[in-house]
Parts: C-alpha cells; sequence; structure tokens
DNA sequence: GTTGATCTTATTTCTC
DNA sequence: GAGAAATAAGATCAAC
C-alpha cells in the first residue's frame, strides 16, 4: 500500500467528518435563528398586553389537542385497514355497508 | 360606546392573539424539522464509524468562546489541584488514589 | 377445580403483584430523598463558591475507568487532528479558522 | 501575609470541596444500590409473570393518583382556610353550616 | 449484534 | 438570581 493511497483515504474520512461537522452547525445555526424569531414574537406579544406564560399555555394544549386528534386519526387507519382486510368476507361487506 | 365597536376591538385582539400563536406554531415546527435533520445526520455519522459524543464535543469546543473554554478548563485544573494539594494528608491520601 | 382454589390463586396473584409494587414505590421513594439530598449538596457547594458542572465533571471523571477516559480522550485527539490534517487544503483552512 | 495562613485557606478550601465530592458520591452509591434493587424486583416480577412496562404504568398512575388527591387536598385546606376567614360573617357560618 | 425505544440525567430556558 | 419547567443528551434495555 503506497502512502499516497492511505493518505487519501485519512483525507477523505477527514474531510467527511468536516462535512458532517459543518452540516450540524449549519442547522443548529437556523435553529438558533428561529429561537430568536420565537423570542422576539413573545415580546411583540407582551407589548402588546398579552401574558407570555398564558401563550406557552394555550400553544401547549392545542399540541395536546393535536397529538389527540392524530392518535384518533392513526386508530381510524388502524381500523379502516382491518376493515380492508375483511372486505371479502360477509363480515366485511355488512361493517362496510354501514359507513 | 356602540356594540359594533366594542366588539370589533374584541375581535381585533382575538385576531392578533392568533396571529401571535400561529407564527410561533409554524416557527417551532420548522425549529423541529432541523432538529430531526440533525438527528439523521448523527445517525449518517455513526452508520460511517463516528462517534456522536465525541462529534458533540467537537461542536461544542468550536461554538464556545475560545476564553470561555480556557476559562472553565482553568477552573477544572485549579479543583483538580486543589484536591491533590490534600495528597500529603492522611485525608488526601484516600482520596488520591481515586485518580 | 372449584370457584374457592379459582379464586385464591387469583388472589395471591394479586397480592404478589401488590406487593412487588409496593416494594418499588418504596425503593423510589428512598431514591428519590437520597437525589434531593445530592441537589442539597450541590447548592451548598453554590453557596460556597464552587461551580457545580465542574464538580460535576470531576466526579465522573473520578467514577470513569481510567482506560475508558483515556480512550475517549484519544478519540478525540483523533478526529482533532484528522480536521487538522484539513489544515493545509483550501477546505480545511477555513474550517481551522474556528479552531 | 503569611504563605501558612495562605496554604491553610487553599487547604480548608480543598477539604471542603474533596467533602463535598465525596457526600455526593457517597449518596450516588446507594442511589445506585437503591436502583438495582428495584432492577432485582422487576426480574422477580418478570419471572412470576408479570409485564415489567404494565407494572411500570400502574406506578405511575399511581404517583400522579397520589399527585391530584394532594392537589385536591390543598385544594380543600385553602378552601378551609378562606372559610375561616369568613366564620365571623353570616355568609361564613352559613357555608360552615354545610359541611 | 444492532437499531429502536425508554428512562434517567444534565443543561438550558423561563418565570418570579 | 433562585427555583421550576422544558428540552436535549446519554445510557440502558428490549426486540428483531
Amino acid at each position: 500500500m503506497s502512502d499516497i493511497g492511505h493518505n487519501s483515504v485519512n483525507t477523505d474520512t477527514a474531510k467527511r467528518l468536516l462535512s458532517i461537522i459543518e452540516r450540524i452547525e449549519r442547522l443548529e445555526e437556523e435553529r438558533k435563528a428561529l429561537g430568536d424569531d420565537v423570542k422576539d414574537i413573545y415580546k411583540e406579544a407582551k407589548s402588546a398586553g398579552f401574558d407570555a406564560p398564558t401563550i406557552r399555555l394555550i400553544i401547549k394544549r392545542r399540541a395536546e389537542d393535536e397529538a389527540k386528534r392524530e392518535e384518533r386519526e392513526a386508530l381510524l387507519e388502524t381500523y379502516l385497514a382491518a376493515l380492508g382486510q375483511l372486505a371479502d368476507t360477509p363480515l366485511g361487506k355488512a361493517a362496510q355497508e354501514r359507513f
């Protein structure tokens, strides 16, 4: 094995590592910028007379509701898939007619 | 004051609050998406044989203010030196064995 | 099998389950109490002018297997060296500035 | 200032640091031992045919119930205290009669 | 044996 | 700035 070949492998590895690091750093920067934007909105909200903790609570509740809704939808989907399996059976046909 | 006027104030306030909430939610969604992207990169790194915690450490060091990092390391050295100082005392001897 | 016999099996099972649950809860309570004690000591440390994260780091190092720690540090050195290797390339020069 | 005096301050500080560290380590050891005990019980439970995640869930629910119960009691206490304030008023007297 | 998932711990962020 | 809450990180454990 030549040193050149050996070094090129290391260099490729190093480049890949650097690429990984820089991509993460880039994404984290964007993440931070978004976080700052959120802060600005809270500041604006406060100026408009709204209470930050209350807004946080509302957002939290909406997220929870959303999660519940998605859970229900997933359940419905599962149910419909199960029905699909039964579509060729008499029981399935009867069930489908009820939709 | 007319009811119409009164209601329009409330409606405007409600609209503004809703706008604030939705903008925050939108930004948080983007933030979450970026977070998921970061996770994916760490997964990719792992697949390529890199150690995630070490990568995190490198990123932390790159992000960290040089002065701050040196301060932190100096503090660690100070504490370790203080503990080392006890090495000649009976109490310290026992502790020393753990380093 | 008589109903009486059947029920006694269920009762025994329930009792055993309850015993398991209560023993776990008891242990978890003690665990929590110890955790609170630890928190108190960190608070005391802070009051005495010590830096909690640094103390955590020292405790981690003391606990950590010496071999493991050296391995981790060696890995960090390897990664940094790999990145340093790129220092003579255009790509590396840009990265280098961040160290 | 004499070196002796100076060193004694440092030594005292070092001793205090060591004391802090060792107390934390001692507590963490106990905590770990308790954690191992918990694990043993889960193992025992599994051997007896019980499902660990289910047991965890039950314990979680019991803890939540307990928290709620305490919250209700705190609320009741607050209410009773408020009633106490009213004890000398006609309204308070009427309310108390309803208990 | 390796990924996924859960659970705990640690840091950061927010509120008061 | 102190305490509490949320988020992120790490470790451990189960399942495939």
